[in-house]
DNA sequence: TTTCTTTATCAATTTTTTTTGATGAATGAA
DNA sequence: TTCATTCATCAAAAAAAATTGATAAAGAAA
């Protein structure tokens, strides 16, 4: 037996370690976060802007509340951006500054 | 008119830059390519080993060969690793190194 | 040649995400 | 109070992504 089709010896598994599963999840969820081009210019209009609110989100984006709130929430629970509500008012911040450079080359 | 809900002066549509269109879409094709646990494991194992096939990864990820062909093909899509066939092996490698600190913070 | 290995891709299904319009809560204005 | 505004959330439908098993191409081994 032991025919070999490769030129090099073959990683075995357990040889090379992974990341913790929770690790690789925590990544995930961030980069799905940012995974759609509306919440990629969420968080550049933030980057300019450090405090908006849903309807100016609306404005600026041209899209209907619902959702804007929808994407707005998926940025909020990756913990990209912190929600404060002043009134009938949610105010929107980045949590980090930094996160599109991140991706960018 | 002007009612006032707004304790500051609201934000007007086009007073706030957006990215175009293609840049913004461009950095969703990323950050989704990444938003998958069995992805962000396999940019890991490369950062590692810099040069894994095919079948390394069904070894090392404990996954079909189909669904390890699928996850690498995205990969491969949105830029973020490159594939050399040599023989009947794909040899993958990261196309540019820190993906995952990027996403880390 | 025949057989085995590696691999990508296909089609069908399941699962997840996104969109859309509607509802209702909370607050400000009149 | 009554009406208007902001907002999150719900449910249904549509769209996109992931899983699974099967197929076939191409190269290595016998």
């Amino acid at each position: 037996m032991n025919s070999c089709y490769t030129e090099i010896p073959r990683v075995k598994k357990g040889e090379v370690p992974l990341l913790p599963e929770d690790r690789a999840f925590r990544l995930a969820t961030v980069a799905k976060a940012l995974s759609d081009p509306i919440r990629i210019q969420m968080v550049y209009l933030l980057e300019q802007r450090s405090d908006l609110c849903t309807c100016e989100f609306e404005e600026l984006l041209g899209l209907g509340q619902s959702k804007v709130s929808y994407h707005l929430k998926i940025l909020l629970d990756a913990g990209i951006v912190t929600r404060e509500t002043h009134g009938t008012w949610s105010h929107y911040r980045l949590q980090k500054s930094g996160v599109l450079d991140k991706l960018n080359s």
